[in-house]
DNA sequence: CATGAATGAGCTTTCATTCAT
DNA sequence: CATGAATGAAAGCTCATTCAT
């Protein structure tokens, strides 16, 4: 009986952290407030305190929750035949819209002024970069890519790119999604395959 | 005297902003409150909305300006005869902290919500975009980069780095700076020198 | 359970709009404050936004069961001998004072600026002014009063005059209320009582 | 010099009780603000304050110039050869629309509260009611209305009715104005013109 | 005579959070 | 487990009024 509680407990849990992402997406952390992720949630703000102990707390658990999925779709991409290519499209061709994205700019911005969150964000990042700094060692030793390049430094110098493609669609939502996917995966293909000539005549 | 009044209107206008754009940097668009704006700008609430109609408008101008600023700076950068090492090196090591790059991100989440935002950003990115892209034209026919790249596109994709690279701060203080600035001037010099060759084999 | 909390709700309504009643005719709409409101009806502002979501829902509400009351007031004075002298009575000798008075002026002046409180106000003129005609129309099948007169009609201009006994007490309070009383009373009576015998020769 | 110079002084009084008419008829006396009688005055807010020490002040003289110019329009409509007739269409059928009504009402309801208005407001009530007395004797004199009636009371009923008119209108726009006119016009006329038969049969 | 910069109290409304039931 | 009544501080904004120029 204790084991079931627990386990419906986690459930309401997730659920409000799931009403809560749609929230603070649609109006960001500080505009979107208790009262609308209860309603979202189907439940009293009373109750969503027996869960939760402040705002704060479901900004953190739900940032530490999204990233925590977002990671283990990475995961899971890795597995894919061609990695960048699988990368790229996931996220200049985001299926959820722009406003998912957007949770993704408010939890950057956040981060530079609540140090819980950046200390999540940092977590995250770090383990992400691990994993990816990994699969680019293997690729490596495989011969795949260039093995000048420090995996650590590389793999982080790619989350950026992968950042900034999720700035693209925000700038210019009229720019066209094939195109500017093409550029990246061109960008990045060049970037990890080819040897360092040395010969680089800077713009 | 008029005109002296004028000038005078002008400069508040500016104090007022510049005020905002630490309030915003510091406090996020929400989070910085009015009365916070008119302490920092030393002057009465009831004032300030001599100057400007409502938040929003403080929030809209302000965004203007700063994007318009750093339009004037990237201009000035575009002289430099190194370009690439001067923009990473102007946004991986930042002397302004921080604070100051949460506002690109409070834009950019903002921007998914607010339409007027959505627009100024939209705008500034499209000329930053043609000031690039002209550029770029220009290296081409000098040989100074692939001359196959579409010149927009790429610039595009320039500009997502540089968003990027923002990111790589915010998500890991801890990283090198140097490193990675290495690095990225290394993604985009490879980027825009070398011929597609097409034997890129993909991780 | 649930009904008595529905109970206590409406109850607090009420009380709300029993406080609000009372400060909207001691300082009129505008004048009036929320906090002053609240203050009356020992209750904070943000509790107080739970029965009413603004301030003009209060507005309408309030008019719409003050009209209400004096509509089942008047309908309990219709049952009166003497229906016209109860009237001019009831509006001349008003024991509420000036105070209570002047939120029908209140009505009267925002119904030209508020077009949800002039519906209201019209409806329930409307719905006075039937029951009004109707109990016309009866005194003229006993013949007590002129059966050439329509109903309908007369039932406004009695509205008017009842309208015009209130404005008698605010331009100057010093008048003899009772004799007031009696010019208004054989003003009605002679309009009501008397066929038209067309020969008026008027001033 | 220093005629002309108070001549234009009262002009531009004038000019801003005008604009204070409007304003005040258009939002009420609290709705209505100084910067938007000064927008409508063309005139700057510190300069208003040369003319007028406050807003109350300017609400006690616009009320005082309204009521003095309502009195000069009766005056008037005294010589036409059917007072009666004259004025009830003057009201009934009011060029002027609701909005000025309004201001009747405004003025009606603040006097409830403001004792100065309230005094301003009584004292234009009894000179109005002693020209319209005066006027009723003269008439009894010359047999054209019921000797019996008390011309004092008569007049303070007289206009009861004049204001009880005025809220017809307010109270349901869509009254045929025609037939209120005619109705009201019979009201007073039988309340003038007959001799007290005594036997009334009251409702 | 005339301007509009400047104030600060006060307005309506919202919000995170607590607590009695 | 669950509700929603209740709080009070703080938000964005308006306004009558004053004052330096």
């Amino acid at each position: 009986m204790r084991k079931v509680d627990q386990i419906k407990h986690e459930e309401r849990r997730q659920q409000i952290l799931q009403s809560a992402a749609l929230c603070f997406a649609r109006d960001g952390f500080r505009g979107a407030s208790i009262s609308e992720i209860c309603a979202e949630a189907k439940m009293s703000s009373g109750h969503l305190y027996h869960y939760f102990p402040s705002k704060e707390a479901i900004v953190s658990a739900m940032t530490e929750g999204s990233l925590g999925r977002a990671a283990e779709h990475f995961e899971r991409l890795m597995q894919s035949p061609d990695l960048i290519h699988a990368f790229i499209t996931e996220i200049t061709k985001a299926k959820r819209g722009l406003i998912s994205q957007s949770l993704v700019f408010d939890v950057l911005a956040e981060a530079g002024r609540n140090a819980k969150l950046a200390e999540i964000l940092r977590r995250h990042t770090i383990a992400l970069r691990a994993l990816l700094a990994d699969f680019l060692r293997k690729a490596q030793v495989q011969g795949r890519i260039n093995s000048e390049l420090n995996a650590e430094m590389t793999a982080a110098v790619l989350m950026a790119i992968f950042d900034g493609a999720r700035t693209m669609l925000v700038r210019d939502p009229q720019l066209d999604k094939g195109d500017s996917a093409d550029y990246l995966e061109l960008l990045v293909t060049r970037f990890l395959t080819l040897q360092d000539s040395g010969q680089s005549d800077k713009g």
